[in-house]
DNA sequence: ATAAAAGAGGACATGGTTGTCCGGTTTTGG
DNA sequence: CCAAAACCGGACAACCATGTCCTCTTTTAT
């Protein structure tokens, strides 16, 4: 129902958001979140065309939220990684009606906007900060910053 | 987002609803419903295992509604065809937790909950009677019953 | 200047979804 | 009983999502 790519996603921007605009390395982010290292670095590409995240090239570089977690909305990644695909005219491509959604596809686009809606509804800085004593991407083990230097 | 088998299932449904419990052949529902035929007949089968419809085989066969569209929900028609994956468990599969969800797939998981709820809130009969008056599923011509005998 | 670190991007493998096809089985009408 | 109608089920093709790997480019430290 949710893509891999999405989940994914969303477990490296909650990481990301988890070590306060720091940034990150690639290896660091799949290790922290259980993610194939070399699928993620595709994931994070869309991240950072859709500027939800900023990288740096070369020595010292990695990726790094570019906008506050008050400020990004889980909907947000989701739009920039693959996509909800609202229902805006009938798929029957029948033209008679015009622009007007038949009602079975007006249902459908019903529960897309309540997925919508439910992801527009939260902040990665609450997903942080959630009232339960429970870590963000379950407990795993706080992943060391860079340890070179 | 949602599946094309999941969309292919709910046109052949509705077109079964719409013509109150009269047998269709594969064919028939096809070419109302501008799916597939093949894959149509595939799509079919989860519904009569999870008793949407009722088939019947040979001369005059064909599939038809087994309960009326009021005791329809379209969520069990998505349930029978592609079911919604609720997320029980974090996926990254720590233990530590136990079944306790971290923030994060609490968040997708509401996600889901809200999508089966748009589902469940309507019925087949529902979106027959829409208040609009568009028909359902475009307006495909009414495609002539059983033109044999 | 050079070497190492790290993201960017493309080529390729794999698996699941979508879609086609065909033979087998059941049912009915004559 | 026989033939036609229709669903059942499995084999196979095409395509997209997922995942791996390798090379290129950028950047920094020495």
């Amino acid at each position: 129902m949710l893509s891999q790519t999405v989940e994914y996603a969303l477990r490296a921007a909650t990481y990301l958001a988890s070590v306060e605009g720091e940034s990150r390395t690639v290896d660091q982010i799949a290790a922290a979140t259980r993610v194939p290292v070399a699928y993620l670095a595709k994931v994070m590409r869309p991240l950072v065309r859709g500027k939800i995240v900023a990288s740096r090239r070369g020595v010292r570089g990695g990726f790094a939220l570019s906008r506050s977690p008050e400020r990004l909305r889980i909907l947000e990644i989701v739009q920039a990684v693959d996509p909800i695909q609202r229902i805006t005219h009938c798929p029957l491509g029948l033209a008679a009606h015009g622009k007007r959604l038949c009602p079975l596809h007006k249902r459908l686009d019903n529960a897309l906007a309540a997925m919508e809606e439910a992801f527009a509804a939260t902040t990665l800085a609450e997903v942080l900060s959630e009232p339960t004593r429970s870590v963000p991407l379950c407990d795993f083990p706080a992943v060391p910053a860079c340890r070179r230097h």
